[in-house]
DNA sequence: CTGATCGTTCAACTATTATGGAACTATGCC
DNA sequence: GGCATAGTTCCATAATAGTTGAACGATCAG
């Protein structure tokens, strides 16, 4: 089976509400997440606007969204595309999302 | 003036979004966010129901919730009344906290 | 004033999280 | 196959957060 490189994802139905808001807590983490709102990215497009972080620092971002649940992660060919799990947190947590979108604050 | 007892507490229209979704990821003061939820309690009263814990411990826990903005601690004659600031949050980060008040999710 | 009570602050320790270099895996191109 | 690319994982270190006993401050009762 050669294509076994996914990594592994909580079902909708089980995110921890406390593990979802500590992985929004970050304000970095919380950047990427509304780019993400705009639309999937690849790796490499999550790096903050501006200035470089080693990879493995993303990583271990990308990490801790996506063990929370807020973001799929995806392999396609090379590369990876980065989702933000806008339905199932809807379903979930109904109006966290948008409320944590929603304009104010950083 | 002898009652300054009173305690830091930031300005409604400064709330960090961050700092707030870190003092709500705990599970423990995110359980006592919920009873506040359901009117003001004084201090030892916001112990968690069944186990008791330090007083110092507690105690650090209000304090990450009152310098994120998310409670007000109040003296009030020998003790203090912890309240949720339910209208500031509201008015800053609006449905946030409806949100992650509402029903799912520990 | 003395003592008791409520709760914060201080200081020390532990535990969790963040950071980043190096090694590693998988894919695609030649 | 050989090599470059994309990104994760591993490991070590630095920084931050949690836990707790003890000291402290304020208030109230007698």
């Amino acid at each position: 089976m050669p294509g076994a490189r996914d990594l592994p994802h909580p079902d909708a139905a089980t995110l921890v509400l406390t593990d979802v808001l500590f992985a929004l807590s970050d304000p970095s983490r919380l950047a990427l997440v509304r780019r993400l709102a705009q639309g999937p990215l690849e790796v490499a497009a999550c790096q903050p606007t501006g200035g470089e972080v080693p990879k493995s620092t993303l990583s271990h971002h990308l990490r801790t969204l996506r063990e929370a649940g807020v973001v799929r992660n995806v392999p396609e060919g090379r590369q990876r595309y980065v989702s933000l799990r806008r339905e199932d947190l809807d379903d979930r947590f109904p109006g966290l999302l948008d409320a944590v979108l929603g304009g104010n604050g950083e």
